[in-house]
DNA sequence: GTGGTCACG
DNA sequence: ACGTACGTGACCACT
């Protein structure tokens, strides 16, 4: 028998500062248990053992059986964010079958000591699953420690371990003993260090060994001094140092046998925890819709369908039906009826009458309905939609997930038309939600207008100067060959000079170059650190030219012709369900990074053409994200620069330096230029000062001056950050919402940066509200108006704010 | 799949 | 001691 015994509290630890937090919409952290289990079913599947066991530290609240845990107890408790999660995993494990293990006044370790004795004794293979080194001590030839590092699990045997340490596993005690661990408050020897223990127990074998013939020894007298002063403090160590291999616990292995997993519970506890793919990776179905947490499930009797070919008099009949389309094959629900086709005739006609719908992401049939000549017509509700406005954070809108969070049953008994039968209830659900969240006229006003203007956009698409971009590629071709050779030349050799590595390689070590910065894995070579490196050598330049010319070609050049369709234009797709604070994105290609920020990029600009006998208008509002904030906080200062006309920066700058507009200096706009932008992201006197290039000192003064000038601004920002701390979320003008669990945080860092996110949100999201009205509105009366012109794109456009030319402050006329 | 880098608002 | 402004998407190297 093979039992697989793991140190719940360590792989619980390991996997929760080796994730990035992860919450559910109640603010429930969910990271560790998803590493942890993560970690759990890959070593699971390594050994496929037939009995696991799981334990965890159960501290008793008096001074226990070892020193170790008086400290231990004492230290610093672990982040609330981990401990929320601890009877979380317990109630996770029990359900699928796995034995928990908890013994008063015994840590984890010590479990974990007695089972694997347990085995060893009977002639059972042990596999101890943990972070933590110290349990290496219990390897022997019937256990087996799977070490868990943040890259890999290391399967230490006992060879792997001599291989290692150079001695025995259970000489890690002796070891331990001499070096101490501070972790563990384990004091050792004083003086001694890794280095000098490992040799002691390698010369000597053990603690008592080394205490027997050190002193005829060739030691150094210091070490010789150093373990004489240390003798009672190593014996006290070596005894904290073993782990305790008789706790109490059940010493029957039979009894840690897998058992039968509650599936419907494990489905139960991960649709709360919105742990999807979790739930996926255990083969367990999402959502079993009786399982709905806090909601309470809709009441839902199941029906049948019956199945049959659409036809045109179908059609006629319809009032008020659900349908999904997947480009080819359409199937409308009306009543218990199914109706399905992929006639293209059918489907036009379908589209295009005037009953009422609900469907799933409707953007795609809008093109098709385009593509072919027709329309699609009374659209009532649109579910990623919805769901997108009930969180935005979520990573996809899934029928089934969506059923799951909000307590509607999902129609699992309709087989392939569970989506389909759904739609309806989950619909009624959804719009509930949001009208009680009061974002009804957002949804119908805004965003199911949006979703045909987004496909017009994308039908129409946007004629390319094929020719034009090709050429400016065979340029930056022969530009990025002629840098590469000049690179290699300085280096000495060739080498991948896009591969971060190869390149900190040449750099730092070869070349000697200064590090300034180090990432995870390895030293840094952003360009910040790359511009602070220019004078030491030209191939620093080189290879920023390099990395501008190579991102300009592979990007934008061949990303761009990839994607060039056969009438010649690129048709983006928008994604309406994507940003956290209501903005739109663009993929395949991205048109909204399209470079204007260099010389050279902007460029790529100019292919970006008008088809024969069209022009093409640019139009943006200018210092959009500035006027929604001085018009949400109502600063009279700022709403009265906007009003003057002159450049906004300028104008700042004149505020907070306290003089006429005419005597600012251009560097004293940009700083001002800075601060505004900081303002708007929820500012941070360090990274402003970066930015302008100051001291933190000066840039502290420059946000008080500021803040002092536009006092307004201040209070926004405060009583946002307030109102969010308390209800965890911000909304903008037009009421969408975004949750921020990372103000619920213990981390300061990470509720520093939910505040940031407080205070950006409302604007950021204010102005994409904005945005998406012009369009819509853009849209409609170039259609009401029957002209011959379309809304083709919202991507970059000229941001041309110069202090001499003033921003235009009229709307935009189309 | 993740991290580094860099393009944009 | 560490990291350091908000929001995106694409490409590359590397695991």
């Amino acid at each position: 028998m093979k039992l697989l015994a793991i140190d719940g509290n360590s792989i619980l630890n390991r996997a929760f500062y080796g994730i990035k937090l992860l919450s559910n919409k109640n603010g429930v952290f969910t990271n560790a248990i998803f590493g942890f289990m993560n970690i759990y079913m890959k070593n699971f599947d390594d050994v496929r053992p037939d009995a696991v066991a799981v334990a965890f530290d159960l501290k008793a609240p008096t001074f226990r059986h070892k020193a170790v845990d008086y400290y231990k107890a004492n230290r610093k408790g672990m982040p609330e964010e981990l401990a929320q999660q601890l009877p979380l995993i317990k109630e996770l494990l029990g359900l699928l079958g796995i034995t928990v293990i908890e013994c008063e006044g015994y840590e984890a370790d010590d479990i974990l000591g007695t089972l694997s004795k347990l085995c060893s004794d009977s002639g059972n293979e042990c596999y101890v699953l943990t972070g933590d080194r110290d349990s290496l001590q219990l390897i022997d030839d019937k256990v087996t420690v799977l070490l868990a590092t943040n890259k890999e699990t290391i399967h230490y045997t006992p060879e792997r371990f001599r291989e290692d340490y150079g001695f025995e596993p259970i000489r890690l005690i002796d070891l331990k003993a001499l070096m101490g661990d501070s972790s563990d408050n384990i004091k050792g020897v004083a003086g001694i260090g890794e280095k000098t223990a490992k040799s002691l127990i390698q010369e000597f074998g053990t603690l008592e060994g080394v205490y027997a013939g050190y002193e005829a020894s060739g030691l150094t007298n210091g070490v010789k001094a150093k373990l004489a002063a240390g003798e009672e403090s190593a014996k006290e160590s070596k005894w904290l140092a073993t782990i305790v291999r008789d706790a109490p616990i059940d010493n029957d292995l039979d009894s840690y046998k897998l058992g039968e997993p509650d599936n419907a519970g494990v489905s139960r506890l991960l649709t709360e925890l919105e742990m999807f793919k979790l739930l996926d990776k255990l083969g367990i179905a999402a959502s079993a819709g009786e399982a709905a947490p806090k909601k309470k499930q809709d009441e839902y009797t199941p029906i049948e369908v019956t199945e049959q070919e659409l036809t045109a008099a179908d059609i006629a009949g319809f009032k008020d039906v659900s349908y999904l389309f997947d480009g080819e094959r359409l199937s409308v629900l009306d009543g218990t009826t199914v109706y399905t086709t992929s006639e293209a005739e059918l489907i036009s006609a379908f589209f295009a009458s005037d009953c009422d719908k609900l469907t799933f992401d409707a953007k795609p049939h809008y093109r098709w309905a385009m593509a072919h000549g027709g329309e699609l017509r009374a659209l009532r509700s649109d579910v990623p939609i919805c769901g997108y406005l009930l969180n935005t954070s979520a990573t996809d809108y899934a029928a089934d997930k969506l059923c799951a969070e909000y307590g509607v049953h999902y129609c699992t008994e309709n087989g392939e038309y569970a989506d389909l039968v759904s739609l309806r209830g989950l619909v009624k659900r959804l719009r509930a939600e949001i009208d009680s969240e009061g974002m009804t006229d957002l949804l119908e006003n805004i965003e199911m207008p949006l979703i045909e203007v987004l496909a017009s956009m994308e039908h129409c698409g946007v004629n390319i100067d094929q020719d034009g971009v090709r050429r400016f590629g065979t340029m930056l071709s022969e530009q990025i060959e002629e840098t590469q050779k000049m690179i290699y030349d300085d280096a000495g050799h060739e080498f991948n000079i896009s591969s971060p590595k190869q390149l900190g390689t040449v750099l730092f070590e070869e070349l000697g170059l200064p590090a300034k910065k180090k990432t995870k894995s390895g030293y840094s070579t952003n360009a910040d650190v790359l511009e602070e490196l220019r004078n030491y050598s030209p191939i620093v330049d080189n290879v920023l030219k390099y990395r501008q010319y190579t991102k300009l070609n592979s990007t934008y050049v061949e990303g761009l012709l990839d994607k060039v369709a056969e009438d010649g234009r690129i048709h983006t797709c928008f994604r309406q369900t994507e940003t956290r604070t209501g903005r739109i994105s663009s993929t395949e290609p991205n048109v909204q990074n399209i470079p204007v920020r260099t010389e050279l990029g902007s460029q790529m600009r100019k292919f970006f053409t008008a088809s024969a006998g069209r022009t093409l208008v640019d139009a943006d509002y200018s210092q959009i994200e500035l006027r929604v904030m001085a018009h949400l906080c109502g600063d009279e200062n700022m709403i009265a620069a906007f009003n003057s006309g002159e450049d906004i920066h300028t104008s700042t700058a004149a505020q907070v330096f306290d003089m006429p507009s005419i005597m600012v200096t251009p560097e004293m706009r940009s700083a001002a230029k800075a601060v505004n932008f900081g303002i708007i992201y929820g500012i941070g006197a360090f990274s402003l000062s970066k930015d302008i290039g100051t001291s933190v000192a000066q840039a502290k003064k420059y946000i008080a001056d500021y803040l002092a000038k536009y006092p307004k601004v201040n209070a926004f920002m405060e009583q946002t950050v307030d109102d969010a701390m308390k209800t965890g979320a911000v909304s903008t003008m037009f009421g969408r919402k975004r949750r921020i669990p990372e103000l619920l945080s213990s981390n300061k860092m990470l509720q520093a940066a939910g505040k940031r996110i407080a205070m950006n949100t409302p604007v950021q999201g204010t102005a994409a509200d904005l945005i998406k009205i012009a369009m819509i509105n853009v849209h409609r009366r170039l259609k009401a108006e029957n002209l011959n012109a379309e809304l083709i794109l919202r991507c970059t456009t000229s941001s041309s704010s110069s202090p001499t030319s003033p921003a235009q402050t009229a709307p935009p006329r189309y």
